[in-house]
DNA sequence: CCGGTTGTTGAACGATCGTTCTTGACTGAC
DNA sequence: GTCAGTCAAGAACGATCGTTCAACAACCGG
């Protein structure tokens, strides 16, 4: 009963993702969903409670649909330059990480279930090359090596339309001698 | 002439880069920064011109202070392994690379003049390491080196306290077999 | 001691912030 | 056809945003 929905609720978070991504949880305003969004305001307070209800609905969207899948990439391959590449091949296309590196840097320290999401993304990328290194590899260098992937994110996002395949190809290679 | 500032311009300069490192831009206010750093306003607007002059500033101060004795650190070191290992003694202890973190994922892909400062700090960096790899190296892989340790200082951002050492170690222990 | 210059002070500006409220439109069940 | 329940729409809330201005205070060279 009552009257339906206008919109579709998976289309507003991943246009709200595409903002909070792009200039972050401070830098988006309520006007600024509203207006991306089409979603007039009483609706999104209605649906998603707050503007950081909101934001922790785009950030798990992100885990769901960007991250995961990545990390599945990863763990599927055969050995670890296979591994690296499939990181790499999810660079120079697509958000990739980009909602989740900013989370991590600007609310993660901040509030605690962003901290959480952070923390579940970013251990199932070191899980994933855990896996693939195999139960002989000492865990922090699984660690090392999802770092080295967020690394080369964080650098592309600074310099817009820096390539960042190569970097992680060269450590592929340099890990293999 | 004129009357003397009743203020330490470099004290003020570094309390703005602690609350920028720790809140963002966006997340930071005036109204904080005048609390924090006990400058009236209109000296603040009469020195840095706007927030964002006295952001540039602090990151500018950042570069100097922090990450580029660090690049040094790791450009003096002998081999690979003592460099990883002076990037690493750098975490957990100071301000390590917050500022330029924060920068490159909340500012830079929005204002030119703070990607340029971010370019600088983590070209250095870049640099340091295809220094201490030696002529015969790929640049990418001084690229990815610079990336593992950027994104495990991001890690240790996103869960409080988690050392971020031991994941670099690893790395170089690695890579020297 | 007196202009000129620079820094400090407190108040105030219009704009925008996140959030809430009221009124009306649309639905399924009775 | 009516009623209870859900959503849409627009206006408006107090609070805070970054910024500016006019008046006062402290220093300099003459």
């Amino acid at each position: 009963m009552g009257r339906p929905r206008a919109f579709d609720e998976d289309e507003a978070v991943e246009a709200a993702a595409r903002l909070f991504a792009a200039h972050g949880f401070e830098g988006t305003s309520v006007d600024d969903l509203v207006s991306a969004l089409g979603v007039h305001r009483g609706s999104l307070y209605k649906v998603f409670g707050s503007k950081r209800g909101l934001y922790l609905a785009a950030l798990r969207r992100h885990l769901d649909r960007d991250v995961l899948p990545l990390t599945r990439a990863v763990a599927g391959a055969a050995d670890l330059p296979a591994a690296l590449a499939q990181a790499a091949a999810a660079y120079d296309s697509g958000p990739a990480a980009g909602l989740l590196l900013l989370s991590a840097a600007e609310r993660a320290p901040l509030d605690p279930d962003t901290a959480a999401l952070v923390e579940e993304g970013l251990a199932a990328l070191e899980a994933a090359f855990a896996g693939v290194l195999g139960d002989g590899a000492a865990p922090p260098l699984a660690e090392a090596l999802a770092a080295t992937v967020l690394g080369v994110r964080l650098r592309g996002r600074a310099a817009e339309g820096r390539p960042g395949a190569a970097a992680v190809l060269a450590l592929a290679d340099r890990l293999t001698r």
